[in-house]
DNA sequence: GTGAAAGCGCTAACAG
DNA sequence: CTGTTAGCGCTTTCAC
């Protein structure tokens, strides 16, 4: 643990090549109006003292940080358990990285965790915020809000004022551009997912839900009953047991099923991991997939579907994609700043404010 | 995305309050010295204006940031399907919080982002780093210490000059302290979970090493052997099947192993998600666990090993509190900062620059 | 094109 | 105890 070593400044590397500080500057950020010959001095007077612009010097007067806050508002241990949260971390990492942004990670694990990202929001401290796992009662968008800090949203915002979810819709320039947002197509995957049960010639199909308070996990279950109902012509709530995302909670669901309606011969579960609760309980009772029962996931976390037994059929969503789709928003936002068109103006995909990614499904054994 | 608003100064504080701008400074960073009423007014001020301090500013000022940097080095995606990366990250971000200092993520996908991490570093604008997941060939340790950032490591460093890794030997304070790390007694659980499979009565013990490159791999590996020369009297190379830490891996290597040694009737592997491919490949050959073939994982990664077929025996580690630790060390480190004595001094547990954290054998159902 | 000068918002001596 | 005074290292008008 070295000490840290004090970095040539913008001074020193004017001295070395004989310019002045401006010039050096000049040079260092593009080179735009520097002529050939001195650019290239200057060059190389920061290759040999190593000179690296001091970050904080810069902020102060520009008032950019290069940097975003990656807000994680998963105050239970879900996001550790499921590579969801990686995945998407690791799309927006690449982002940044490309447009030379770091990453500040701001966790929120508890109650009074909130206040402190507020107010380091507030601090202006990073550029803008990539916000995750919104609950309908979090307080945060509110502390965002008056924050002022430019941001995007993972997943549909419970309070956005369009619930369509399930396709582009013609967007009202005029009115509150609402949250912008980055999303899957719940409500479309569910659809495909029940759909294929029924082409399976499957007729009492459940449905294992998430947590409700995500949209989510609301989306997915409004696209369950559009197939029930439209399809089946109806929509037993017997069939719905309402679940939270996790193994455990799945197979209490599936349990709770076979109870219910023994006679069940397919699941439609919320996401993977559910699935897996589910396949466990099915095979414990002697049910066998998908002979017996089909089942279907969502998310395809490839390391859990593809070894689950059987490997499981799901709906996928390019979870990566959608972290280095918010970063890009963020960053077109941040520099577009217009303030007073929406940011995501002009975005191809944008259905209003919301960006809607498709998803596919996966067959694999398990229906 | 609202447009950033322009927050009060100092300046302005003072003024509402009254005052200079010292005294408010002080009142902000602690209040000493300040009369009681008059920090109140100047409090007052700050809190009627919402000030919130500019970071960019003071640590223009101070030099420091109170940010530190975490560096993940995973070009694989192994990272991304266990849950080891977030639970060290979840132990970091506590730590740090209640420091109020920031995390910034770095994360290493290739080649190229060697340098990138190296200039951030080297740019001072993090007090002090944690690098996890090191493999043998790293060109980050030297870029690090190029960059001379104070750094903790997470796992032991390859290069580190002290390879005992099972437990606390006196220390030797005047020579090189070495690099400082964080790591669990990888050694010692190796061994404590074989001599459980030898008073099991097993005695063709195998081992499905993890990725060799890296020292947690090397030690368990090491473990295993202890117990195999001391305990048996002999090390049969064909029961050691190198691996890579992953299910698929574990697969192969259980295949590899059936094949050398048909009669194996214990598996040692060296992590959770490896013993998960292994129970998979036992299955399908119709070895029954544990009563054929005992199965042992190490980590303890709960979603895995409760949920394992059957529920998986395993050398716990605490990973969460390996990250609360290494953000521990380094804090301390940072505000000890006396650069001749290496900056674990005093610390208990501390074997020579190097923190062992203990291991517990849990057991399940499958040895 | 290039340099000189004026701060960005804050802290840290140093006076008073 | 409190205020005054210098900068921290950089960008950015504004002259030249």
């Amino acid at each position: 643990m070295t000490e840290a070593v004090s970095r040539p400044t913008l001074e020193a590397v004017a001295a070395r090549a004989g310019v002045s500080r401006a010039t050096v500057s000049r040079v260092v950020n593009g080179g735009d109006g520097v002529r050939g010959p001195l650019a290239a001095r200057v060059r190389k007077a920061v290759e040999e003292l190593g000179y690296v612009p001091n970050q904080a010097a810069r902020s102060l007067v520009t008032k950019r940080h290069d940097a975003v806050a990656v807000v994680i508002a998963e105050p239970e241990t879900r996001v550790f358990a499921d590579p969801f949260f990686a995945l998407q971390l690791r799309g927006i990492s690449k982002e940044l990285t490309a447009h030379d942004n770091q990453l500040v990670l701001l966790l929120i694990e508890g109650r009074a965790d909130h206040a402190r990202v507020a107010r380091y929001l507030a601090g202006n401290h990073v550029d803008g915020a990539l916000v995750f796992s919104l609950h309908l009662d979090d307080p945060l968008p509110g502390l965002i809000q008056d924050a002022g800090v430019p941001t995007v949203f993972g997943g549909r915002p419970g309070w956005g004022q369009d619930p369509r979810n399930a396709g582009p819709g013609p967007a009202r320039a005029d009115a509150d551009p609402g949250p912008v947002y980055v999303d899957c197509d719940n409500r479309g995957g569910a659809r495909s997912a029940v759909r294929h049960l029924v082409g399976l010639g499957r007729r009492r199909i459940a449905h294992i839900t998430g947590a409700l308070d995500q949209t989510s996990a609301v989306d997915r279950l409004d696209g369950y009953r559009d197939v029930m109902a439209e399809v089946l012509g109806r929509d037993d709530p017997r069939l719905v047991v309402e679940s939270d995302f996790t193994p455990g909670g799945g197979e209490d669901a599936m349990r709770e099923l076979l109870g219910r309606c023994p006679d069940v011969d397919a699941v439609f579960a919320a996401n993977d991991l559910t699935a897996l609760g589910a396949l466990r309980v099915l095979r414990a009772h002697g049910r066998r997939v998908p002979e017996d029962v089909a089942v279907i996931g969502f998310d395809d976390m490839v390391p859990v579907t593809e070894q689950a037994d059987p490997p499981l059929t799901t709906v996928r969503q390019d979870i990566e994609e959608m972290g280095r789709l918010m970063a890009r928003l963020l960053l077109r936002g941040l520099s577009g700043d217009r303030d007073g068109g929406g940011p995501a103006a002009g975005c191809p995909d944008a259905a209003g404010n919301g960006v809607i990614l498709p998803t596919t499904l996966i067959r694999r054994a398990s229906a």
